[in-house]
DNA sequence: CAAGAACGAAAAATCGATTTATCGATTAGA
DNA sequence: TCTAATCGATAAATCGATTTTTCGTTCTTG
């Protein structure tokens, strides 16, 4: 009977002293690797550990420090490529330092995001990432703040008074995109987007106008953006396209956004790159393989989290001074879904007419 | 000076005590629901938690009970639209209760698998949900069963001596899609697939077989597996394409199957349905984007994931009695990737001339 | 050779809660 | 009126580690 609890119960730190006939304190500094401690003790300390399998418990070790070796993540969603790899990195990163990655999702949501943020804080982590729903001036920074926590803000921030922030350039990458639809001969480009108040979609769109209109001056530039959800944006597309606007390119500052648009371009029975050219922000495996390969910015994921938590637990060790803002570098990846206005007629002839092999 | 470090420092147990005037036994059995506590007492606690916004510190909480109110979940990628989906339920689910999910990700590999369950062990998690690399035979599961962890088996897995299952009905879905196919003529049908190990994998090959030679014995069933990783896969297709074979449909037993069979068509310039069908196992969001929109078989994570955590919390509780194994419904998408053989010219004519617009 | 430094290890305090044992006061019963 | 039962609350033990304090020994050193 008592057999079978102690063959159930998990060995203590004091069931390893006992077999050692040392001390619960000595062994905990053996595993420290403390040097004090004679090497006769020491070794008999480590063949009670490796007879009894013993493994410290992470949650009692963590009690007695202010700053838990646990590492939060917060991301707005896990759906998409972006953020799985993103927390596919971050795990990866933490865990070589001995920490735990607990990640969350916001679900887009900036009163969910500071309700796991509240929980967090409860968890007393060593640090959060943070990629906002919104901005870097959302409730969830500020109850950071408030509340002294450590943290880096990622993905949709650009720069921050408190924190470190690590971001793609966005602004760049668009200027790339800008002189790859201008020098094609592009000179009627509609850009679309979601919520504009996210300072990087914002970002994007200056870069683009900025370099733009710097190449053609006479270019004319239309912007479609909804605030909220995907629903507004697709209607306004389709009103925008039923007026009889016509663009000969669409650059799309979102994922999302990018869907939209070719399931409108679906509807209206337009190819690109013949009857309309399509760039979009973020890239996806399946771009590559559809027929027309989707052109994309491509974000740096593993420099933004490497980064993220380089900056992180520098923080966490005590480093003090102003915080960062660290911009990535993006590639913009030039696919079929780009060619040249007017190369193709607007009514007739299927993309099957281009030579296909790659 | 102490006044700063008061702030920094969260008020504990029993520092909303003394505010109380009441010992730190009272604050928990107040906080606990307990009955026992004199109304004014249990007022005068409230208020003093509500005055120091005193809140539970769930590590220390956890100290006492053998089983922790956390829940390890462990998936074999975040990247992908099902794990991604699957995390985000969980998540919720285990929240819902009072629980904290910890997820963490085995990149495919079975070692790194056992790796995070002992960590999750270290951590005397009360429950796991296990989405395998491969199946139910891993060294995962026995590690599990050793340890006498609870858990519940989901996706890549049928049965277990030992822990619930749930996983999404592979064997209908698949026979549903062999109906369908059949059902247009097709008489020359290509399987594609990975890791024809996984259980689930051979399920749904089994289920597409038996029903499509039951409705039509001399249909010819052609099948492409690669053990290990993609690219094996993507040379045998090459091979098999390039050596004459020309079915005249493809049914790939996973999303990135379907990805190098969309590949494998692009680079011959042939077209969905005309030149040939196509049916993917895993829904994904830009499937009804692309033209064609691919067929696909929808797995029901939701039900997948609310299944799986009433199961393991009903054992979680102490409930004892033979694992139950089971299988939830999917849902196949016939859409635009999938026509009658002959349809359309195998040379010549692009999808273009259907009408499109949805 | 005695006082002090250095060393190694054990004892005890600590982290922040929960739970059990204990204790005093009130009420019930004989 | 005295003992027993009940109620409510406190003190103390506990969870499993880490860290500080204390305490013998041994080694220096004047």
């Amino acid at each position: 009977m008592a057999q079978q609890e102690a063959r159930q119960r998990r060995p203590s730190i004091h069931d390893v002293a006992s077999h050692a006939g040392v001390s619960a304190a000595t062994v905990s500094k053996v595993l420290a690797g403390v040097t004090t401690v004679k090497p006769e003790n020491a070794q008999r300390v480590l063949n009670a550990v490796e007879r009894l399998a013993y493994r410290v418990d992470p949650l009692a070790s963590d009690m007695r420090r202010a700053k838990r070796r646990i590492i939060g993540a917060i991301m707005p969603e896990f759906e998409s490529e972006f953020f799985g790899q993103m927390v596919t990195e971050l795990e990866g990163l933490a865990e070589q330092r001995g920490y735990t990655l607990v990640a969350a999702s916001s679900r887009e949501s900036e009163a969910r995001e500071k309700e796991i943020l509240a929980r967090m804080h409860d968890w007393r982590v060593a640090g959060v990432v943070l990629a906002p729903v919104r901005n870097e001036h959302g409730p969830a920074a500020a109850f950071m703040k408030a509340n002294g926590m450590t943290g880096v803000l990622i993905d949709r921030v650009l720069s921050d008074d408190a924190f470190d922030t690590v971001s793609a350039d966005s602004a760049a990458a668009s200027a790339e995109v800008a002189r790859m639809l201008v020098g094609k001969g592009h000179k009627h480009i509609l850009i679309i987007g979601l919520a504009e108040g996210a300072a990087t979609v914002r970002a994007r769109l200056e870069g683009f106008r900025t370099q733009a209109l710097a190449l053609d001056p006479s270019i004319r530039i239309d912007v479609i953006t909804s605030e909220v959800s995907v629903e507004p944006l697709r209607s306004s597309l389709r009103d925008y396209f039923g007026r009889g606007e016509r663009p000969t390119a669409v650059y799309s500052l979102l994922l999302k956004g990018t869907l939209v648009a070719l399931s409108e371009f679906r509807r209206r029975g337009w190819h690109c790159p013949n009857d309309i050219s399509l760039v979009g922000f973020d890239d996806a495996e399946w771009m590559q393989v559809t027929w027309p390969a989707i052109a994309a910015v491509v974000q740096p994921v593993r420099q933004i989290a490497s980064e993220a938590m380089n900056l992180l637990f520098r923080r966490v060790e005590g480093a003090v001074g102003p915080p960062s803002a660290r911009l990535e570098p993006c590639q913009v990846l030039e696919r079929e879904s780009v060619g040249s206005p007017g190369n193709g007629p607007h009514s007739g002839g299927g993309d099957r007419q281009q030579p296909p092999l790659s």
